[in-house]
DNA sequence: CCTAATTCCGACATACATGTCGGAATTGTT
DNA sequence: AACAATTCCGACATGTATGTCGGAATTAGG
């Protein structure tokens, strides 16, 4: 499950994935768009910046806008500096069990993020705002390809 | 990412899946093997209990087993009650977007957590216990078989 | 019957995510 | 130059997950 903030700032690229690219959109708006606090989601517009992902413009007239088109933009990066990155390190077995022969349960384990984060990592912010109502093959094709 | 709760749950039920069927294994032994918290994993076994997952013998001698033997039980079952059920209900987007008529961004969201759902339903204890260096196709099979 | 081992239960402590606040620094507009 | 709008920054408040503690209730074994 995402955080919350990971949700927020999801939220935020979207919204400014529907404006211009050159436009800029300030906290307080997207905020009041949104429904969301305004002050903590201007926390997480800020840490969006500081990685590279938003470009900020200071001053009045100012705001926050994509650093990249929503298509080169995926959720994976969106999302990835309110998630935990580390692998999980400790084997779910009690067992002396390392990372360069790890057992069954440590492998799936393994698996199960690599499978989430790839999920993530192939959707881009123009995914998710295709036309509603879309064909449902989009879903099942972005499930399949899940292994390659 | 599963929460710590719910990894705490799944060592413990792995770690009772690896004694014979009917034994009594005390909270304070898990927590010696697995180095857990001691208290901390008595309250997740407790609710492992509460949930029906596991049976508990109070007094002496007493502890706890699996209700149900390892090739019957899934991690989801294991990990749900640590874990967020409700799916999410507000939209990435700010618009008017139901449950009847959900927007794409809705519904990747939606599937992304059915799709890390069924792979932790598809998946039993007995599984995680296979023996070490199993053939990597496992892995490929379970994550083609997300979409069925 | 007594004792030791154990689950059960609730209260409290700590850590971290989330949310709120007040102000400093910057910049377009007048 | 003054003003207003905005990002930036750090401090504080709250909530929830995690962790700790002390004891009550139960039960096997002597």
């Amino acid at each position: 499950m995402l955080s919350r903030s990971s949700v927020y700032a999801l939220q935020a690229s979207l919204h400014l994935a529907q404006h211009p690219p050159e436009a800029w959109v300030s906290a307080a708006s997207m905020a009041e768009a949104l429904e969301l606090p305004p002050e903590y989601l201007a926390k997480v517009l800020r840490r969006l910046s500081l990685e590279g992902i938003l470009d900020s413009s200071r001053g009045a007239r100012g705001g926050y806008r994509l650093r990249l088109p929503p298509e080169a933009l995926t959720v994976e990066r969106v999302v990835e500096p309110f998630e935990e990155i580390e692998p999980p390190k400790v084997c779910l077995l009690g067992g002396p069990c390392h990372s360069d022969r790890p057992c069954t349960a440590h492998l799936r384990r393994l698996e199960w993020n690599e499978a989430h984060k790839r999920i993530l990592a192939r959707t881009t912010l123009s995914d998710l705002l295709l036309d509603e109502h879309a064909p449902a093959e989009a879903s099942r094709s972005a499930l399949i390809s899940l292994d390659s």
